[in-house]
DNA sequence: AATTGTGAATTCCTTCACAGCC
DNA sequence: GGCTGTGAAGGAATTCACAATT
């Protein structure tokens, strides 16, 4: 393994070449190649081979990789051996839509509990049983939760004040869906996903179709707005 | 004007540039120039300048840029002169959050209808009243709302089939919110948000705080996974 | 004097192409 | 023969730095 910087855009298509494998398992594919995957799933040979050796020698020259291998080893990359323990900060639509969210394992991520500040949302519990404190109790929850992820669904005004709530209550990383840009702690990672940014790129490409057509990549991890980790 | 191809990247700050002239325009700013943007909100000042001039030449040397007019300017780029008319597959909870979703102007965009194939949904109205169609009624729909803009909310395993429905009912752009990469004629244009993906990077980060910090751009546009045209 | 618009330099990411190995 | 791992090439995106302009 190599002490090379490791890109977003590589992380980003680990969890997709993960995802390829699950799926060549589920199948009874046992050997598969980069250029097995790269038919297949419309990736670049040459970048998954690149992606994979920043972590180590995983395939066979002449044969290819073993599934059931890869999928282990790219788990255990992503940090997937862990259970992820989540807190959702802002109890409204899109906080309790997550808090529901079936897209992700919830051997590796749980949503512990979720945080608002109205009180007529406190004592509430999602329909998937997880129950909303109030944002004042965000620190001791956090703490006695385990929780290290935490997600900010709350109006672009009140973003920032949260993340300083997160930050301070000892929290590793932060996803913000709230469409502001937000300031933490270096030693904090912070990623956004911003609906709004994704809406309007789309507006743009229907306005206007003739260009919007010629560009774009075949790749682009993550959310819309930016990816700071400072 | 240049015939030059706009990347994803410079679009999205569009977004970013035209939120922050928002926020001048608010506090009574009237007159702003790169270098003030961008120490105010974090930008490059040559990179304002560069995704600016792509569009064509809104600043007076030796001066700046005038805050209403530049706001007008990238409205128009946008296509936020536009109104959006969009419709939502899927009625589950991510689903429906969208449809209560205040982070965008109903001014251009508006949810115009929902679609399931659950008949338990269908005939429910959002909180927002949105009401909830049988997808079988997509196409009809889609032509009487004049809805241009389909967003996926169904689970992995329905979302290429969904994809199709869209695309057959001419719609012009599709977000993607499945976890799994779908494909379409290339005249629509396709935008993923894939929540999986953002997860696990984040879970890749927490597992590895030592390397986590080290890399990073400051800036990446778009949902996590893919973004295709094609 | 100040700030834009932009060619040049830089940095980062992707793809090519092949030596090395099974 | 076939496939990996990787140096080198190519392409994109960002930033620098300055000539042009008011």
């Amino acid at each position: 393994m190599k002490t090379e910087k490791i890109s977003e855009f590589t992380v980003s298509r680990l969890s997709i070449y993960l995802r390829c494998l699950n799926l060549l398992a589920a199948s009874g594919v046992t050997t598969t190649s980069s250029q097995a995957l790269a038919q297949q799933f419309q990736l670049n040979s040459a970048q998954i081979r690149k992606d994979l050796t920043y972590f180590g020698e995983f395939g066979v020259r002449g044969v290819g990789y073993n599934v059931a291998e890869l999928r282990q080893q790219l788990s255990k990359i992503l940090g997937l051996d862990l259970i992820h323990r989540i807190g959702i900060i802002g109890a409204g639509n899109l906080g309790m839509a997550l808090a529901n969210y079936r897209g992700f394992d919830p051997s590796h991520f749980q949503v512990a509990a979720m945080f608002d500040r109205d009180l007529s949302r406190v004592g509430e519990t999602s329909r998937s049983g997880v129950y909303v404190y109030h944002i004042k109790d965000l620190k001791p929850i956090v703490a006695s939760e385990n929780i290290r992820i935490g997600v900010i669904c709350v109006p672009a005004d009140d973003a920032q004040e949260v993340a300083n709530l997160l930050v301070t209550a000892g929290i590793t990383a932060i996803l913000n869906f709230a469409p502001v840009r937000v300031h933490t702690d270096p030693k904090v990672k912070l990623k956004s996903i911003d609906l709004a940014i994704s809406f309007e790129s789309l507006s743009y490409f229907v306005a206007k179709p003739a260009q919007a057509q010629a560009e774009s990549r075949k790749f682009v991890p993550h959310a819309a707005g930016e990816i700071v980790s400072d």
